[in-house]
DNA sequence: TCTGGGGTCCTAGGACCC
DNA sequence: TCTGGGGTCCTAGGACCC
């Protein structure tokens, strides 16, 4: 059976988010409204910019691009901080809206999200149906969503990111032609910024010329990757809207240094602070990892990565740092350093794996780790000392000014 | 001139075993 | 002395997404 399927995508996520949030407390301004960009930190060295407001983006403005840029194509650009709490909370209130329409919904990311709607239409009609969400989430949550209609995912997805914003598009398979196949081949979902050029070599240029390509030619030049993009291009797609939380597979976090780093003892305490956030997302999740991973990013922004197995499955701080060390020793090539990542891998459910006698993570240490988790949970992680060397450092400034 | 941070999946090559 | 493959596991790096 004909499955159906909506994509919904909040326009402009970050800031609109900025922007309601600052009208609910108060603020005169609506920062859509005014040339504007959600970005990072240019002193920190991680000024770029995440989103752009209409005006911002009339100027040439891209998201991506250093702040610094973007500043010189728009000199009276307003430049407001992102909030990761204030974003959750209103994918949660789009979340609880869109669990009226149907319980099999896959959150894609924290702006986007795939409904299943062939067993929860009761009679009605797919895009009335969009057509009413869209209209309830701008007058009940003050933001405007795009939503994309059709009987698959990838079709869905390519429909919300048609004319935006605030819009409802349908994309079914007798539109592809006209909707789709005119589309540069860079639209396509999964086609980036290197795949892009090779197919331009082969002449292939639109969405409609991969769908007209050879598949077995694509597969040859691209493996999996050239089979995906010719069942994307013909509109193809077979994979089910997973409501599922799933646990993640990964977990690491990287930091760029407010300045370079120029030899391993000032890299040993940021990945002291790394570990610490790390093991402390993994003991959360209740996983255990069997792999760490070091990332280096140098000051010409080469990065390189070395990883290794742990002798035994663990989410203890104290062993996910002393591997990392040891893997940090065996691949830095003594040059300034402006990004440290750690990152674990292989992870697998804590009950599921039998606590070996010989496992040299003491109780102390668990007991350890433990304690200071609840002291996370209470006061967040500035509270800690052992978390939070590099924090302090980082934010010391910060702090003050504000204080 | 300056370039974030969090992920997933795939590939190629080397080591090792049968 | 010179010659196979197949399979698995591991690592580094790359491409892509939001």
């Amino acid at each position: 059976m004909e499955r159906q399927i909506l994509h919904v995508d909040v326009n402009n996520a970050f800031l609109s988010w900025t922007a309601i949030n600052m009208l609910e407390n108060g603020s005169e301004i609506d920062i859509r409204t005014i040339p504007a960009i959600i970005g990072g930190d240019e002193e920190k060295r991680s000024g770029i910019v995440l989103a752009k407001s209409p005006i911002a983006k009339s100027f040439g403005v891209v998201t991506g691009e250093p702040i610094y840029f973007a500043k010189k194509k728009c000199p009276e650009l307003q430049v407001f901080r992102g909030d990761f709490e204030v974003y959750h909370n209103y994918s949660n209130k789009l979340y609880n809206l869109l669990l009226e329409y149907t319980d099999i919904i896959e959150r894609f990311s924290i702006d986007e999200c795939f409904l299943d709607m062939t067993n929860y239409l009761m009679g009605r009609d797919l895009k009335s149906v969009a057509c009413e969400i869209n209209r309830r989430v701008k007058e009940e949550l003050k933001f405007t969503v795009n939503i994309g209609v059709a009987h698959n995912k990838l079709l869905a997805k390519m429909a919300s990111d048609f004319q935006k914003p605030d819009k409802v598009h349908t994309l079914f398979e007798e539109e592809l032609a006209d909707k789709m196949w005119t589309l540069p081949a860079s639209e396509l979902f999964m086609l980036g910024r290197k795949t892009v050029p090779k197919l331009l070599n082969m002449q292939i240029k639109t969405i409609g010329d991969i769908a007209k390509t050879d598949k077995m030619l694509l597969v040859k030049k691209f493996g999996k990757h050239g089979q995906m993009m010719w069942e994307y291009a013909n509109g193809i797609d077979n994979s089910p809207v997973n409501n599922k939380v799933e646990l993640p597979k990964s977990i690491g976090n990287s930091v760029t240094l407010p300045k370079d780093l120029m030899n391993i003892s000032e890299i040993h305490p940021v990945l002291v602070a790394l570990a610490e956030k790390v093991g402390y997302r993994l003991r959360k999740y209740k996983l255990v990892a069997k792999v760490v991973n070091v990332q280096l990013r140098t000051k010409d922004f080469v990065d390189y990565s070395h990883q290794k197995r742990l002798p035994f499955a663990t989410s203890s701080t104290k062993e996910i740092l002393k591997l990392a060390n040891e893997i940090l020793e065996m691949m830095y090539k003594n040059e300034p350093i402006r990004l440290v990542g750690l990152r674990v891998d292989d992870l697998e459910s804590e009950d599921e794996i039998q606590l070996s006698m010989f496992s040299s993570v003491s109780s102390k240490q668990t007991n350890l780790d433990k304690a200071l988790d609840q002291l996370t949970n209470k006061y967040g992680a500035a509270s800690i000392t052992r978390a939070s060397r590099l924090d302090i450092k980082l934010n010391n400034k910060k702090e003050k000014n504000e204080a």
